[in-house]
DNA sequence: TTGTACATCTCGGGT
DNA sequence: ACCCGAGGTGTACAA
């Protein structure tokens, strides 16, 4: 059996023969078709008939594609059930996804193109630029948020949620920090706030800082009327020298 | 033209034929290839080699898949600009975005399949059980919250925030509601608390109500602690009776 | 363009 | 299994 096999405008056998043959051998299988698709689960929705790109993984991931956007129209997570099915003539994959019960309905109305794809793949992304490393960052380099700053617990639970960084400045107040990747908006600085005010219940003095690179308008408003801080720190971005091959994209 | 061209295990140079026709045809690009992926621009990654899954669509979303999982592992966004360049006697695929400047490499080490989808879709899907939906809800069935609730205002803008519903009890209180089209959870409660407390600065009784089909442990704790209410209140889901056609799916 | 919040968010990690 | 929070989140919508 060969990485691939694809076949331009199947027939309905065709179509169910290589469906069947990639369910059934941890293969990724792609169709091109016009098609209807019908949801129902955590919420519902139906798409009229139009051309669009299915594709559906070994793991169960059921994607439809649309020519636009990022994002697919409708989809099925990994650990769906795939089917295929005859109904009047019509053929129908269908995947069913447990707790939540979800259900995918798709209505092949014409299929231009199958094809599976035996895809062999043991490499993981490798990212750098996280809020985990902002956060190994501020462990190694304390005084990025002020001088005498002693970091002490990192995804510490307190009471109404998880910190970011628990910490003591100069003068042995409590000090949180919240970490964002990105700019940051109202949502961190409540989430911030909750971290403080939680802390306050047992803690006499407690500070409230957010670290990031930026802060949007509302963000800023919000912290300085809460009495918190802000440091500003960018994601740092590991030299990867991996192999010594690859040159800056940017 | 026909709808799809398809080549399984093309050349160099009917991939970049292919490649070439698709990006200057608003045609759907799918390729199958063994490749490695680079991407710099708010973050940084790398992607050894593997066999994946590459969508580049019109309006210049793409996507890598690997042969797991729902997300790409790596993609652009719509509004990106896609070329194909030989480097070394490989072929690569670059796609650059602007704003905030992004650039994703993928080195085509093998191509198994070129396929080229002139995609007609003029369809757009109509989704129910929406937090907007819960709001209409709200607006019909008042009683839902309770006796004597007026709802006055939608997607509010306040001091720090945007308010899901605005309104009165039977007393004359002000009641902030904020709607979660599923479980509620502590980010929820600190949304609700910050629109309450924005409210407080410049009205006496200020009510908020967390509505949703239910709250996280948490979540019920938090709410308590800070004197917020909730009312259990289920997405709902329009029934479509849309040509009649259309079976229940769950 | 920026800000704000939803999403069938997905995903991973922890308990 | 639930809870919690990050994400290169993406996406729509309003100011």
């Amino acid at each position: 059996m060969s990485k691939v096999d694809a076949i331009v405008n199947p027939s309905q056998d065709n179509v169910k023969r290589l469906v069947d043959a990639a369910l059934s051998s941890e293969a990724l299988l792609t169709i091109f078709a016009r098609c209807r698709v019908h949801y129902d689960g955590r919420a519902k929705s139906e798409l009229g008939p139009g051309d669009r790109v299915l594709i559906i993984k070994p793991d169960g991931s059921f994607l439809v594609h649309q020519n636009r956007k990022r994002e697919p129209v409708n989809w099925q997570p990994p650990g769906s059930l795939v089917t295929i099915e005859e109904r009047n003539g019509v053929l129908i994959l269908r995947s069913v996804r447990r707790k939540p019960r979800e259900v995918l309905e798709v209505e092949l109305d014409e299929v231009y193109l199958v094809s599976v794809f035996k895809a062999e793949d043991y490499e993981e992304l490798s990212l750098t630029g996280s809020e985990a490393e902002m956060a190994d960052l501020i462990f190694r380099r304390p005084d990025l948020i002020e001088p005498g700053f002693k970091p002490l617990y990192r995804e510490k639970t307190i009471k109404h949620g998880i910190v970011d960084v628990l910490g003591r400045d100069r003068e042995g107040n409590l000090v949180v920090l919240e970490l964002k990747r990105r700019k940051a908006d109202l949502h961190a600085v409540s989430q911030l706030k909750r971290y403080v005010e939680a802390l306050k219940m047992e803690h006499p003095n407690v500070r409230g800082i957010l670290v990031a690179p930026s802060l949007t308008s509302g963000a800023r408003k919000l912290l300085r009327n809460e009495g918190l801080e802000f440091r500003r720190v960018e994601p740092p971005k590991k030299d990867r020298r991996d192999k010594g091959r690859q040159r800056t994209l940017l």
